[in-house]
DNA sequence: TGCGAGGGTAAACGGCGTTCACTGGGTTGG
DNA sequence: CCAACCCAGTGAACGCCGTTTACCCTCGCA
């Protein structure tokens, strides 16, 4: 009767694995980060906690398991605004994606604070150096270096270097040109890394709530500045 | 022999909670916001963990106790910034206190994780409606704007208002306009916001690491970014 | 049919926040 | 001067947690 598939017993762990992945972001929205306990996860699947060591080697692994998962999410999100607006102009795609993104971050406030909020342990991000996660976190980025590679295509970029003259922009960027290349002018990655940091200040105050003290809707502020950010990339 | 100077037990007691105080920043320091433990400080202090509740009510209060002293500190050293250079133009003066402000944030990246990063419990940061922490975050806020308001006592803000009509700001910034006032014109408290974020995002995501994969160096962003929000301000 | 690997368990260790009953010494009022 | 009381501090306990170890049982394959 049971189908002797080669891929029987891998078929069944793949199916745990992402139960306990699923169990594990239950505990993550209802309880935020902290909130994620082998024990919890296990009593939820009817298991001990050690037989979760059968999938994950230990508790930091199978978080960081779900930041990969999570990374691929909003990339898949991000991407699908830009192709919804396929007919528009790239840099016009791109304010599309930075509101996508947005609104990923607020309707997930739980994830957006495991993905971007302060990595705890001593002081550098657990993300050093971890295979999965940098993939992602470079998928992430590809996405939108396409678009942005799409409008620099039928625009050249004209814009004014940022007081910087390119052989210290190139030592600068060192990390960014080993991982994506130089596809693009030094200025230009100049300034979509400062379009991201302005994009993630606005987001992440929004979602930890630090602007509530403030005003009572982002949104204005949020479209203001996307719009100011997006025409600069246009120089 | 001993005097019975009517504050000499209150005088112990304070002693005693600043020694806790200490302890939980050495922890803080040495193992992130989550190394902080009441087992580990009473262990530093040779006590036992529940001695500790007679100082403070939980472990939560005492890093709200923390994280209130923090921004006392942060504030002290960004005002200091401004009077240090108290004979320059005023945003001039909001310049350094950035820097400053972006200094210590690198000088003390738990301590900056513990105060502005992600408020993990449910969704909102335990920070909602507590009056000491709010009262410090108030006065953060007043050394900015203090400053603030000498240049605009010298030159009457006269920049373009931000797409939005009077009677929509004042809606938004209502929280705002109630604990401050309206000392300014409602574009300069958007504009101010704005500054704000583009200030906290750039600093947030050098000390958490998170754009360690494009620069080695964030400072020649963070000095462009600068100049270009506080010129912004001088409209 | 036998056997090995892999999924699962119970028990245990050490660490955590927190509560509770209790003690002992300094403070204070009579 | 002494009794009463207050209060810092203790020890034990409860229920969480991650992780390790030894063990068991069953499935799948040779």
């Amino acid at each position: 009767m049971t189908t002797t598939t080669p891929g029987r017993r891998e078929r069944l762990r793949a199916e745990t694995v992402t139960e306990i992945k699923h169990a594990a972001r239950r505990l993550l929205v209802a309880g935020g980060p902290t909130a994620i306990s082998l024990r919890a996860i296990a009593r939820d699947l009817g298991m001990t906690a050690p037989a979760l060591y059968r999938y994950f080697a230990s508790l930091d692994a199978l978080i960081l398991a779900i930041v990969t998962d999570l990374f691929e999410d909003l990339r898949a999100t991000v991407a699908d605004a830009a192709v919804a607006h396929g007919d528009e102009e790239p840099l016009a795609r791109v304010g599309y994606m930075a509101r996508a993104f947005r609104r990923w971050s607020l309707d997930r406030p739980a994830e957006f604070a495991l993905m971007f909020g302060s990595p705890v342990p001593g002081v550098t991000p657990f993300a050093e150096r971890c295979g999965p996660l940098n993939d992602a976190g470079a998928r992430f980025g590809e996405t939108f270096f396409t678009v942005l590679g799409e409008h620099y295509a039928r625009h050249p970029f004209g814009g004014e270097a940022p007081d910087l003259p390119d052989p210290a922009l190139r030592e600068l960027f060192k990390p960014y040109l080993d991982i994506f290349g130089d596809r693009f002018p030094l200025p230009v990655i100049y300034l979509f890394v400062a379009a991201w940091t302005r994009l993630y200040g606005i987001v992440a105050m929004e979602v930890f709530g630090h602007l509530r003290w403030a005003m009572t809707d982002v949104e204005p502020l949020f479209e203001v500045e996307l719009a100011r950010t997006v025409s600069r990339l246009a120089r």
